[in-house]
DNA sequence: CCTCATCAATACCTATTCCGTATAAAGGAG
DNA sequence: CTCCTTTATACGGAATAGGTATTGATGAGG
């Protein structure tokens, strides 16, 4: 069964007539009534009666003739969505989050680009780190969000923002109703870090910046993540040091306060890695809205 | 784009390389390579990356990957329907009924054919009988039910079933409760006609029953259908000649008495008429079932 | 009753397209 | 650097589609 014999069948069928058929086929009458045999002889079915009138269709040649015309609009389809594949349009975006971008900045980005792209599928995974630069080479993902990179050979990174740190304290603890919090005043309370896989850390970046400050905190419960930090500072464990994407998550007692004489580096980017030799169009138009979301577009 | 084009593009998306999806395409790589070329050429995409160690799908090639096992899984289903549909397994048959056949036989009937033939789609119209005819003329229905025919050229019919005449009574009447009713006895009691358009009807039928037995019966009401006939005899409007069939549809204060004198003519036919041209496959499947109907099968 | 018009079917030839063999070009593995 | 694998190109032969001329069958009109 053939393309060919299929829209020329269509066209007998709509005509009733070899000769209208092969005139609007632009080809003569006799090749017409071999394609039209074939495709009888294929289908071991009789898909017209002749009569002296023309070709009157048989119930086989109704079911046809319906079925053949799903198929052409499925092959237009076929064709226009492949087109549109390639512009990077229509398809679908693994992408893989962790830790609090996905608080604030991340549904943010995804929004505008549901909005440029409509037709592309973004599906979210949560992994950490290390697990994201696997995935990544293992082509399983074609993007991760992450803070705290270290470079990766055929991993390339944009950074997407760049947040000051917050601290998170819980109402009752003296450093609430403060008017001014001096960073060195965090040596005396107590501290929940949170830590994810994989070297460098957030951990060892506020180490290092309380090593700078001249103490060493008294920490007090180390966590996976950021929201399981935050639960434990409403619960009166001790404060903790969270990205300023962190503060658009709110529990009971929670409260979040600038540090007034924050180090210059006491900053946390957010980035997104992807392959570097990833060439498709999806990628690209991704990376695109990045682009035009840090420019504030 | 070609189905030969979309399967050597499926094989070499699978395969992932030339040499091995000629192999399997009986052709040598030339020509295969030719054909993706074409296919690329004429999509204006780009289908496939090259690399040294083969054909690798770019974003476009695995959307026209999914659309193309659709389209082949729909040529397969229009090419088993097609078949199907030739044997009479597949299609629609429009039906027109009448009276009071679609109270007890018809629904049997449609019953067993639905069950012989799950995958014709059977659609009912409501038609006297002239109108039947009409339609059938016209094409719009391929069998229509009905009684008191008369011959039609071009329109063949076959009997469905031979039923006696009953007698509706309102259970208040005294012939509700007398043993015997003789035919005579009709004389006496105001009675309901129900008469459909076209000649001959019920109407002449029970005239010329009563003439015969040497009576004229008291018409008080001629009405359109037996329900609203039978409804009558629940009103207290009188008696009713119906068909068998008619006792399955229950009235409150509605008995139906048979007539133990019963002329031997006083029967009526119920009859399934079509096109005596008609060479549907369909029809003849259904013409099928009504012959195994009638032997009880 | 015959003729003509109309339709599909057949015969035969031409042209296009497709396939096969041979070979080149390019990129990685040892 | 060489060999092996991959895809791309060139050209001749084969299959298939299309064109012209004609036949066969059926119905309408004189």
């Amino acid at each position: 069964m053939d393309l060919r014999k299929l829209r020329y069948f269509m066209t007998v069928a709509e005509e009733g007539n070899l000769g209208r058929a092969s005139a609007l086929l632009h080809i003569s009458q006799p090749p017409l009534t071999r394609q039209i045999h074939q495709l009888e002889q294929e289908l071991e079915v009789q898909l017209f009666n002749r009569t002296p009138k023309g070709m009157e269709l048989t119930e086989a040649g109704i079911m046809l003739l319906r079925e053949a015309k799903n198929i052409f609009s499925l092959i237009q389809q076929a064709s226009e969505k492949t087109q549109r594949a390639s512009q990077g349009r229509l398809g679908r975006l693994d992408i893989a989050v962790f830790g609090s971008g996905i608080l604030d900045v991340i549904p943010r980005l995804l929004t505008r680009f549901k909005k440029d792209y409509p037709e592309v599928k973004v599906v979210l995974h949560t992994m950490e780190k290390e697990e994201q630069i696997l995935a990544l080479q293992q082509h399983r993902i074609a993007a991760g969000f992450n803070r705290m990179l270290k470079p990766v050979p055929g991993i390339s990174s944009e950074i997407l923002n760049r947040e000051k740190l917050l601290l998170a304290v819980n109402e009752t603890s003296p450093l609430a109703s403060q008017a001014v919090i001096k960073f060195n005043e965090l040596a005396e309370h107590p501290m929940v870090l949170f830590s994810s896989s994989g070297r460098p850390n957030f951990v060892d970046k506020v180490m290092s910046l309380c090593y700078k400050a001249g103490f060493t905190p008294k920490i007090t419960q180390e966590v996976g993540d950021v929201v399981t930090g935050v639960a434990l500072v409403a619960s009166g464990f001790g404060i903790c040091l969270v990205s300023q994407s962190a503060s658009s998550l709110s529990l009971p007692g929670v409260i979040y306060r600038e540090i007034d004489d924050l180090p210059e580096n006491a900053t946390i980017d957010l980035s997104c890695i992807y392959r570097s030799n990833d060439n498709s169009k999806i990628l690209a138009s991704f990376l695109d809205t990045i682009k035009k979301f840090k420019n504030g577009e």
